[in-house]
DNA sequence: ATATATTTTCAGTAATTATTGAAAATTCAG
DNA sequence: CTGAATTTTCAATAATTACTGAAAATATAT
């Protein structure tokens, strides 16, 4: 197999990947092509690569920047903005896990928080089916976050950093 | 606050995760309705409780019999169809993870693993930077994937399982 | 068997989400 | 400063995804 023909399968993939975990398919791609990118891209070689318009391509940059997944990168002698991915694909995991709690898990369990004190009589079914679920899934939380950090402060400890390496 | 207005909340704002995961927003309600629900609803009461039509509610209900998180229950001198969800949301958890992984993750690794075998010379900055991204991506995702059945496997195990009492 | 209740399907439509492309804003070299 | 290069924004539009409602299929009681 080509190289070209092996990256565009990869960026399609990624795409679709992205698509069924709620991430814009595009935004996956552009990442993807970041990511088995030799050198940085500018925005005009994600347009010509993906055919895609420059405002899309802009959009997705963005927020790929946003979510810490893509750098800025200089090249001497040009004035246009060049980008590049992480590569560690640990760190692009962990990135992602860590942010997607912070947008999307937490606001959920704040909402969570202000659910516990119902009017009403204790002992009824519906009452008790309804407190016993939120009290559950504040403990799941609450253990999946412990973990998440652990995780994510692994390489800043010595124990879970040289057990990480292992893992890695 | 009133049970009626917390369980609205809730089932509100499980929907707004689940869509931001890439799930139907209306399979996360219903999926969320009978998470609080005190006893078996039928399709009517999730038409009702949700105001959509019956087709959606259909549709939604399989659906989340086929991710195994609903399941038909009888109730008896009624002829219709009763439903019910897992409550406990670490059976949840492992099941969506294991299911995603099953249908989303798996054929993406498989398509990885149709891209390790490149023409051209091997020590270009391109080829590089494609190979190892490649390879990377494997290794992580088959820890993960030994991590999952780990956490899958737990409460088969007496040991795990003992440790994941009180992790749970 | 027949009537009736219930579930499933799916074509048409509605709602949502993503993309374009061009104008406006910004940046930067001379 | 000036003007060309570049980036950003966003209204219009396209593409995708979700939903409805009624007809068809299925199941059940008598």
């Amino acid at each position: 197999m080509k190289l070209a023909e092996a990256k565009l399968q990869f960026i399609q993939s990624w795409g679709v990947l992205g698509g069924q975990w709620g991430i814009n398919r595009t935004m996956a791609q552009v990442h993807a092509l970041l990511l088995v990118a030799g050198n940085p891209l500018s925005t005009d070689d994600i347009m010509a690569e993906l055919s895609i318009s420059r405002g899309n391509a802009n959009m997705n940059i963005r927020e790929l920047m946003d979510w810490k997944l893509v750098d800025k990168s200089i090249v001497s002698g040009d004035r246009k903005e060049y980008f590049t991915a992480e590569k560690d694909i640990w760190k692009v995991a962990t990135c992602i896990m860590y942010q997607r709690k912070k947008r999307e898990l937490d606001p959920m369990l704040k909402v969570l928080g202000q659910l516990t004190d119902i009017e009403g009589d204790k002992r009824s079914a519906e009452m008790k089916a309804f407190a016993e679920t939120i009290a559950n899934i504040q403990k799941f939380a609450g253990q999946a976050e412990k973990t998440l950090d652990t995780v994510i402060k692994a390489e800043e400890n010595w124990f879970w950093s040289s057990f990480m390496k292992m893992f890695k």
